[in-house]
DNA sequence: GCGGTACATTGGCGACTGTCGATACATTGA
DNA sequence: TCAATGTATCGACAGTCGCCAATGTACCGC
């Protein structure tokens, strides 16, 4: 992305995902998940001390963004990290260091 | 970061810096920035359509992220970015694909 | 069907953010 | 010293965000 003034579509998608990655909760959340592989919606109130609703509209802002995706078995919707997305991020922020050497 | 299940202290300074990149203004800002090399302040305001007081918000934004520095030469403030601080945001994306393969 | 459990949605509140006009500060040239 | 120029700061406004209590929805065991 740091090698050409980005459009601004491009701009608005990447400020988008990057939004989600924006907070302090979102973060460990996306962090725990990662970790554990996959984690449902239950496991994730104690950790991160947060209400239901706060961790369901977080999970929502993530999933919105890609970067995690959630599959519903039973009464549980388990979490897991979408590699790909992450990897698309982390190669916009790519080409700075080549760009200026 | 998506190793083990990130610190909160952590977590806020991750959040803080993405939070910077959360905005397509400053998105496009920083790749103006890393394709020009160096850009003074009076040459964003045309290309990204932008008053002068909300530019320089948002210099100082990237900067107090240090995502980008700024020298000050005779009347002019001279922004590049810093490759380091930039790497370390990407680096904070890592290890997700290497978790899950 | 019924009650219980896991999750989503709604509504509302306080806090923060992006934006610009007006203004202050700093540096240069005359 | 004075006027002009490039930046930073201030003040205000609209919009968004994070949070929770209350409520709604879907699924399960009995």
């Amino acid at each position: 992305m740091l090698e050409a003034p980005l459009p601004e579509t491009e701009a608005d998608e990447l400020a988008q995902a990057f939004a989600a990655l924006a907070d302090p909760v979102r973060l460990r959340l996306l962090s725990f998940i990662a970790a554990a592989g996959e984690v449902c919606s239950c496991d994730l109130l104690v950790p991160l001390d947060r209400s239901q609703p706060t961790i369901s509209h977080h999970t929502k802002v993530l999933a919105d963004a890609g970067l995690i995706t959630g599959e519903k078995r039973g009464r549980w919707v388990w979490w897991s990290v979408v590699p790909a997305r992450v990897t698309e991020l982390r190669d916009a922020l790519a080409s700075t260091d080549a760009a200026r050497v």
